[in-house]
DNA sequence: TAGTGGTCTAGACCACTTG
DNA sequence: AAGTGGTCTAGACCACTAC
């Protein structure tokens, strides 16, 4: 086992693109080079270069025209927390312009309720890791993140699970797991006075909810997440390319 | 100008494997055959193959597994309105099992608020295309859609407008233009009165607002909706998979 | 060890846009 | 007409998983 994972050409070719339109070397609204100049001047085929720039189109970052060129999206690089981010709040209270924080509230070890069991693909009463943690936007709570883990699935002791880790984190270190795909359900709902105190918002506000379940390749549920997510102060928005 | 559009071999091939799903041909949870296999009895090549591959891959329909194989995703058939429809309201009612259908309300032209102005790029008191439809799920109304297309966008008589089009479509139609990419803000909000009789919800209720924009390749704003989303009748699920 | 998906290449041809 | 992105091929090698 190599603790040194040498990143693939196609991500390395990324990051240098990525890295040349944030600081500007590719100006918002311009053209950038052809594939060909790209692929001559990197020296990676012009394959590599397409799979690169298919996926920087598919968040938005570049348009690409037919017969014509590859455009750096000057409206994107502002707005987004996209797609791939949903459920990454960390990543999405920065891409709203804050520093983010996380506060771990409290590790708790109980059974699993019917509609909890039902989720995790497991027995009501099984017994459950229930994490709560906060997310802070440059000081101001906006993020309040339940998540449930089911303690079959935690190799190591309970107690030493780090709450302001990333649930990815969280379940490669602990439960040597992989997130395969997620599944986010959005609602708007009204805060409940328990929650309400630690998000300083008063009982009956509106909110939105974030339920979100985390799956591994061979399709076990891994993570209930409960989450309430402050729009107020939040924008929770997506990008989307056509095609 | 051709009528016919051929298909491109890759989209025959999604449609083929996509159908093999559907169908039960490839049985949910179980392996399909491999890229070679299906290289081969198909008669294209391995990349054509990996390349829609990698699109089921991507609104986890399958689950691919190096070293082993690629598995056919049995929770995402159920649940999903994926990525790609969050903002094609009849496909997500539709992904939900109900019966989608379109009323078109109301289609009035009128200046363009200060606000609105600044989302399309045109001057306060411009005229714009003010378009009010109603979808309904089984004769149940859930979202309420409100869209503003400027005037100067608009090539063909406004009259001739259908309300009960795509969006997608009355931009091709009457404005030939087509999206390159959507920006979607979702907030949870307060119904107000006027919406609420459409909707059959008191005033005061909460629901979620999904604001959208629409952009061509030029990034010229063609759109904006400002939508009613009734998340007690239809459920807003996103899924995406993990790299 | 055999077979799978993951990565990458070099090159061909097409469809399209711009000048 | 020249140059761009879009599609597709054939083949090589690697990393990983199962048996």
């Amino acid at each position: 086992m190599s603790l040194i994972q040498t990143k693939s050409i196609a991500e390395q070719v990324e990051e240098l693109l990525r890295g040349r339109i944030r600081d500007g070397t590719y100006v918002p609204g311009s053209r950038i080079p052809s594939e060909s100049e790209l692929s001559e001047e990197i020296g990676v085929s012009r394959a590599t270069i397409r799979t690169v720039l298919a996926k920087l189109a598919v968040i938005g970052l570049i348009l690409r025209k037919q017969g014509d060129g590859t455009y750096v999206n000057a409206r994107v690089q502002k707005v987004s927390a996209h797609l791939g981010n949903i459920w990454d709040f960390a990543c999405l209270i920065e891409s709203n312009g804050f520093a983010p924080s996380i506060q771990a509230i409290s590790r708790e070890l109980r059974q699993a309720t019917g509609k909890e069991a039902l989720g995790l693909a497991i027995e009501p009463g099984d017994e459950l890791l229930h994490l709560v943690r906060l997310f802070y936007a440059d000081e101001k709570p906006v993020i309040l993140a339940n998540n449930v883990i089911p303690v079959s699935l935690i190799c190591e002791p309970v107690d030493t699970v780090d709450g302001r880790l990333h649930i990815r984190e969280i379940l490669q270190n602990y439960c040597h797991q992989e997130i395969a795909f997620v599944i986010t359900d959005i609602r708007s709902t009204l805060i409940e006075a328990g929650e309400s105190v630690l998000l300083q918002k008063q009982p009956g506000d509106i909110i939105l909810g974030l339920d979100v379940s985390f799956y591994s390749k061979n399709n076990v549920p891994l993570v209930l997440g409960s989450n309430y997510f402050d729009d107020t102060v939040l924008r929770l928005s997506l990008v989307q390319a056509w095609n």
